[in-house]
DNA sequence: GCCGTTTTCGGCCCGACTGTTTTCAGTCG
């Protein structure tokens, strides 16, 4: 939700039931325990709102089924309130009296505010009851007037802390996409590293599990306790500390911003398509002047698993972590695993067993290791308890990718600089999937243009083969998906291609559509049988828009069917950060049903087609092992997979 | 608001840090 917008109830736009979506259904529960904060309630009942977005959100199952089978009230966290509330939005698109109140209610402002660091709904609440502030300007305002410090519970420095906290924003500090997280976050956890003390120190947080947005990072470092205060000292003078937040024995909270890279900050490489979407220049200024939050916690070394473990989250997956070991008489946190004692925090650890790494952690609960990317509380744990968990895929595993574009549409790297820095990368094969003639503002080339291509690529790979190269390349097309599911070429023109990787580019058409329109349209281009990959199947670009609507468990199983037949019918997972689509719970259902994965780095350029590691990182948080994946087969294999059609 | 081999009440994960206090509340993750 971006900051500054009021919430609002949907309004339903449909005239029988299901009136509202899973995600609105979520999102209205998310904003009622925002409101419900700000209008001081019941913090467990707030909490029960939370746990109802969470899992209304994460739901596989169909919403409207899931309603009007009742099976709603079976959810572990949805009791009666909740129950009736969903059940009757869904049916019949109202929304309870006292949510419309509660709406009603509270000004936008006050939502508002809860983005300034240090202010929380409890203190917006007593500002906006005495002093009658309802925005953040009008806050700033009271501010510089001195009308805060002497309230009580306020002082001087709640005061500054205010308006230091205003200031910080107005700076761009959303989600940042997984690649610039990173970015921060290896840079300054390298930094870390070099500071005399420093034992050794991870990420931890959504970066180490690979979520596709980061929000803050968590960074977990060992040191001698005699070395605390030397450590602090180093962290707190590297570069790119934009604001000190805290820093005390165990903890040191700090802003950063982009000062902490020695060659600046740029965007590098993007297909201008995605740079469009996501707001251009404008978005890379934003991004330059952005800041991210960064917790260092400070550990003694036997405990520094724990904390590690702890700090990897997510929260859910902790949760089931510490209701296995209560289980077991045992009592986890982020000091250790011990026997339930009335002695607390750091003390309590030092009765704890022993961990070198988390791997012993898992043991001691008679679990397997959980990579981080799992610990979603999606089945991991179940997996972990019966050794079950997936062998996933690795960067080594990859000998190729299809979905590559080159001049002769809208990449920058001519057919042979992208073959030449794919066998430098180790692949043993390069897809070639430039754009069709229907896509105009990607430079779509012809049929003739591309059957040209096609006698170069048969010409590269005679030769290499000739001189004993262990190098092909692969000819495809990214074809346009037209009206009613139709491709962009004549079938003679498809017939002479390797594969066709199918995507939407009209997105002004799909987006006006509903789900089932826009699901049978996909159903329809499947069925064609030279489509042999769904290209970036939602068409969601991260923080940029929202795909457009699409049943995709139903498409998958669709697929799975024509799989079943030994006809491949394979889906993206576009390796690009910035779109990282197919999402990574999909990709698990497309591996329970036999839908091989294509990680596609999507590349314009040459630096673009290491984005494949973003592929691999989803892929790998979306449970792939090496059989689910098309980029682990040789040639040989995969040519003779691509060999039958429909 | 949810939940229940302590089931209709009384818990609900919990520890660190800050700034305000003089023992704690609010915020954050």
């Amino acid at each position: 939700m971006v900051a500054g917008s009021g919430f609002k109830l949907p309004t339903s736009k449909r005239n029988e039931a299901p009136h509202f979506s899973r995600n609105q259904i979520s999102t209205a529960l998310h904003q009622m325990a925002v409101l419900l904060e700000l209008n001081d309630a019941n913090v467990f009942r707030v909490r029960s709102y939370q746990n109802g977005s969470r899992l209304i959100g994460s739901l596989s199952e169909d919403i409207g089924e899931l309603v009007a089978s009742k099976g709603i009230y079976d959810l572990k966290g949805v009791g009666k309130g909740l129950g009736n509330a969903i059940s009757r939005a869904v049916q019949e698109g109202e929304w309870p009296e006292d949510w419309h109140e509660i709406h009603d209610k509270t000004p936008a402002g006050l939502i508002e505010m809860l983005g300034i660091p240090g202010v929380g709904p409890k203190r917006i609440k007593q500002l906006h009851e005495t002093l009658g502030v309802s925005s953040v300007s009008e806050l700033q305002a009271a501010a510089i007037d001195n009308e805060i410090a002497p309230l009580s519970g306020f002082g001087a420095k709640s005061q500054a802390k205010i308006l230091a906290g205003i200031d910080l924003l107005a700076r761009f500090r959303a989600r940042r996409r997984l690649n610039i997280g990173l970015h921060y976050g290896e840079t300054f956890l390298e930094l870390i590293r070099l500071i005399p003390g420093v034992i050794k120190a991870e990420l931890a947080g959504s970066a180490r599990r690979r979520k596709e947005t980061i929000g803050d990072l968590d960074i977990v470092v060992a040191l001698d306790e005699n070395d605390l205060s030397k450590v602090t000292e180093g962290i707190l003078s590297l570069p790119g500390i934009a604001d000190i937040k805290g820093a005390g024995d165990s903890k040191v909270s700090v802003i950063l911003d982009t000062s902490l890279f020695d060659g600046g900050f740029s965007l590098d490489h993007l297909d201008a398509n995605v740079l469009d979407a996501i707001g251009g220049a404008e978005y890379e200024q934003l991004e330059s002047g952005g800041t991210i939050d960064a917790q260092v916690r400070l550990v003694p070394e036997h405990v520094f698993a724990f904390t590690l473990a702890y700090f990897t989250g997510s929260k859910e997956h902790n949760i089931r972590m510490r209701q296995r070991a209560q289980e077991m008489g045992l009592k986890l946190n982020e000091f250790g695993l011990m026997p339930e004692t009335t002695l607390t925090g750091i003390e309590a650890a030092a009765r704890s067993l022993p961990a070198n790494n988390e791997l012993d952690i898992y043991n001691h609960l008679g679990l397997s290791y959980v990579p981080p990317e799992l610990r979603e509380d999606m089945g991991e744990i179940e997996a972990a308890q019966s050794n079950a968990l997936p062998d996933l895929i690795t960067n080594d595993m990859m000998r190729g990718s299809l979905h590559n574009h080159t001049v002769l549409s809208d990449g920058e790297a001519t057919l042979e600089q992208m073959a030449d820095a794919a066998r430098k990368m180790g692949w043993e094969w390069l897809g070639i999937a430039d754009h069709s003639p229907t896509l105009v503002i990607a430079n779509g080339a012809s049929a003739d243009d591309m059957l040209k291509q096609g006698d170069k690529i048969t010409k590269y790979n005679q030769s290499w083969k000739d001189e004993g190269t262990d190098f092909r390349l692969i000819h495809g097309v990214e074809s346009d998906i037209l009206q009613d599911g139709k491709l962009d070429h004549p079938d003679e023109v498809l017939s002479k291609l390797d594969y066709v990787v199918a995507s939407v580019h009209a997105m002004g058409r799909w987006r006006g559509r509903d789900e089932q329109e826009n699901t049978e349209e996909l159903m329809k281009v499947i069925d064609h049988p030279a489509t042999t990959v769904l290209g970036h199947p939602t068409g969601r670009i991260l923080q940029g828009r929202d795909g457009y609507e699409v049943d995709l468990h139903g498409v998958l199983e669709y697929m799975s069917e024509y799989n079943e037949q030994g006809i491949l019918k394979a889906v993206e997972l576009n390796a690009s950060p910035y779109r990282l689509d197919l999402d990574w719970r999909l990709c698990k259902r497309a591996k329970e049903l036999n839908v091989p994965v294509a990680i596609n780095p999507d590349a314009h350029s040459l630096p673009g087609l290491t984005d494949i590691v973003y592929g691999v990182m989803t892929g790998r948080k979306g449970w792939l092992e090496k059989n689910d994946v098309l980029n682990t087969m040789s040639y040989e294999q995969l040519m003779k997979k691509l060999e039958v059609k429909a």
